[in-house]
DNA sequence: CAAATTTAATGAACACTGTTAATATCCCCA
DNA sequence: TGGGGATATTAACAGTGTTCATTAAATTTG
């Protein structure tokens, strides 16, 4: 049918938009995102990214689901083999950490950019909030089933993790704090430890 | 001497736009923030601006100075008669938290606004990476000296309560993480009583 | 005090930003 | 081959930061 040819070569078009802006948040960074950079990388008018997204806006959110799909690959690749329990828990939030510390651009989409305003990005905020529980959710649910935590030190640690990684990012990037990337290591590395480390193994 | 009048003066002109600039950010918040916008509250043009400050970023730059003065003396109205020890570092840290939380807009200023690439903006975020710190400098010393912590862990708890903190602002005031307010209140002070409860009392 | 000179305020302009509406182009089907 | 509907594009608007030439004011000098 026609309707379904439609449909392919809109996805088509949708995905050279959604290459491009993920391409330039790689890279440069958010602050090279322009509708007319995006539109120019994917080789069309800056008013053509308009008959396929009502705003910039709902195309970096498509970007969201790619980048953490992406990032739960890298995550999986360098903690598979780690021993289970908060051994594995830290491996993953280190590689988390890796993962926006290579792309800074991509940690400005998660928790900088104000997608707030409209109605389908309180799913983006409710996506990103939820990500690295989500990458640990498995090893959690083996902690607390051999008992090695108990489930509410696990949400309270959770917080902790949350909290303490996002500042760890924000800090590093934003403000250069630790001054160079041996130092950011060594500290973020003691800091996971430590939060981590209240859980028996 | 002539210098001397020319000097007030000047110093009267930037104090006009600090003024403006502080106002609209602690009001309206950072994304209101333009040179048309502080000049007109100012009552000046725009252009005005430009034979004070080399750009925007410098006049930036002053705010956060005054600002973390004020937030100093909220910090201290609300903590002074509070018991030494781990119990006033908790007070000062919450203290810290609220100031943020009542002006969204000094937050993305000290910790979301790039103001890197300068040289005297090195200097700004110098400020701000040491800021609760030195507002918590004195009570650290306090339980140093007192054996209720050693040095070592001083540095480990200061730098796991500058990345809690940042990261439940940036949470909080960006991703609307917890949902509301009475929530965040009770996370935060979770989070924070936790973490100084590693110290002695 | 008046004239000359320095100083400071400004409006126009430039290169960007996101977004919308009208126009031009293409492609499919009759 | 022509007509019509979908799609790509140009033009325009309102906004951003910044620079520069011009104007107006103040200050120094004769």
């Amino acid at each position: 049918m026609i309707t379904e040819r439609k449909e392919i070569q809109e996805q088509r078009m949708k995905g050279y938009f959604i290459e491009a802006t993920k391409d330039i948040l790689k890279g440069e960074g958010l602050k090279n995102i322009s509708v007319r950079n995006i539109a120019e990388r994917a080789g069309y008018s800056f008013a053509t990214l308009y008959n396929y997204f009502k705003d910039v806006k709902e195309l970096v959110f498509y970007c969201v689901k790619d980048f953490q799909t992406e990032c739960e690959t890298h995550v999986k690749e360098r903690t598979d083999k780690t021993t289970r329990g908060s051994k594995k828990l830290k491996a993953i939030t280190k590689a988390y950490l890796e993962y926006f510390i290579q792309y800074p651009g991509i940690f400005e989409l998660f928790f900088i950019e104000k997608l707030s305003d409209i109605g389908g990005n309180q799913e983006a905020s409710a996506l990103i909030i939820s990500f690295l529980d989500r990458l640990c959710e498995e090893e959690w649910n083996y902690c607390i089933k051999n008992k090695l935590t108990t489930e509410k030190d696990a949400v309270r640690i959770k917080t902790s993790l949350l909290n303490a990684t996002t500042g760890l990012l924000l800090l590093y990037i934003h403000r250069r704090h630790p001054k160079d990337y041996t130092e950011y290591i060594k500290l973020s590395g003691n800091q996971i430890e430590h939060i981590l480390n209240e859980i028996g193994s």
